[in-house]
DNA sequence: AACTGCACCTGGTAGC
DNA sequence: TGCTACCAGGTGCAGT
């Protein structure tokens, strides 16, 4: 389940392996990896033929690719289960290969778009003034972002009546926190995830914000070490999650703190994972 | 306007 | 064995 640590390699693994090269052709093998983009399959691929790819940029969980000479970007995201790879030709097509990237040069690798549940995909927009695709306007910076506000951060939460976990998932206040390092930064901070986010004292919310930084820190590092073929991976299976999760799917294991056996919690259709000892359910006088 | 809840997907697995 | 039910969850949008 690619978060931003996840999206920051596959990022890196494009501006290396794919900026810079000329687009020669585009297949379309599933109509729902470019539903984003309205005008259909023709049209996403005739745009980008010809078109030279620029550097590969990043906000939260999204991915872009300006193409030079034109005031439009290649958006991507990878929903929860996609993958960018770049595959010598020859190799066979994966199971659910959902779009296909070749490029005009001799180097004999293409782009492939792999997704098996197809919440991602890839769609053609128009650059706002900023330099961001459009659609991106209501996406916050992240937190690994040398420009997030940590001050408007705090304003924007205590502000609203919600709970400290939508608001980390909420991407138009942070961006790239996904429900799995939204649980590890809570139980870093200590914070249970239904706590009022208007109770948040500001060293409380920089703690947390502290803690967001250092879980995703954490994972980037594990994740780029990973990363250094011709292979823009992706897997969400990443040696990070394997071993260094402390709240993430350990139901009934001891808490690495405290031994309290952790719990999980149906939450938003989701799970949410937490140590009943180290993170106390907030006392809400409603 | 701020906030809540759900549809969209598919493969793996648990249960019967 | 074969079927059903459920789970994973980011995003956008309909509903309140």
């Amino acid at each position: 389940m690619p978060e931003l640590p996840e999206v920051e390699v596959v990022r890196r693994g494009l501006q290396t392996w794919v900026s810079g090269r000329t687009i020669a052709d585009v297949q379309v093998l599933h109509p729902r990896a470019i539903r984003r983009h309205l005008a259909g399959a023709e049209d996403f691929a005739a745009r980008l033929g010809d078109r030279t790819v620029g550097d590969a940029c990043r906000r939260g969980k999204y991915l872009w690719l300006p193409l030079t000479d034109t005031d439009t970007s290649v958006l991507g995201h990878l929903g929860m289960s996609g993958q960018l790879l770049v595959q010598p030709q020859d190799t066979a097509d994966e199971k659910h290969l959902r779009i296909r990237i070749r490029f005009a040069d001799a180097l004999g690798t293409e782009l492939r778009f792999v997704d098996q549940r197809t919440f991602g995909g890839l769609s053609l927009h128009e650059n706002a003034p900023d330099g961001l695709p459009d659609v991106l306007s209501h996406i916050a910076r992240d937190p690994l972002d040398p420009l997030f506000d940590d001050a408007a951060f705090h304003a924007a939460i205590r502000a609203r009546r919600t709970t400290v976990k939508r608001a980390l998932l909420d991407q138009s206040l942070i961006s790239g926190v996904g429900n799995i390092y939204a649980d590890e930064a809570l139980w870093r901070a200590r914070i249970h995830y239904e706590r009022p986010t208007a109770t948040l004292t500001r060293p409380r919310s920089a703690e947390l914000l502290r803690h967001v930084r250092g879980v995703m820190t954490a994972a980037l590092a594990v994740g780029g070490t990973t990363f250094d073929s011709l292979y823009v991976n992706v897997n969400g299976e990443s040696g990070y999650f394997d071993r260094s999760l402390d709240a993430y799917g350990r139901e009934d294991q001891p808490c690495r703190r405290c031994g309290t056996p952790m719990r999980r919690r149906p939450w938003m259709n989701r799970s949410s994972y937490f140590c009943p000892r180290c993170q106390r359910v907030p006392r809400t006088p409603s």
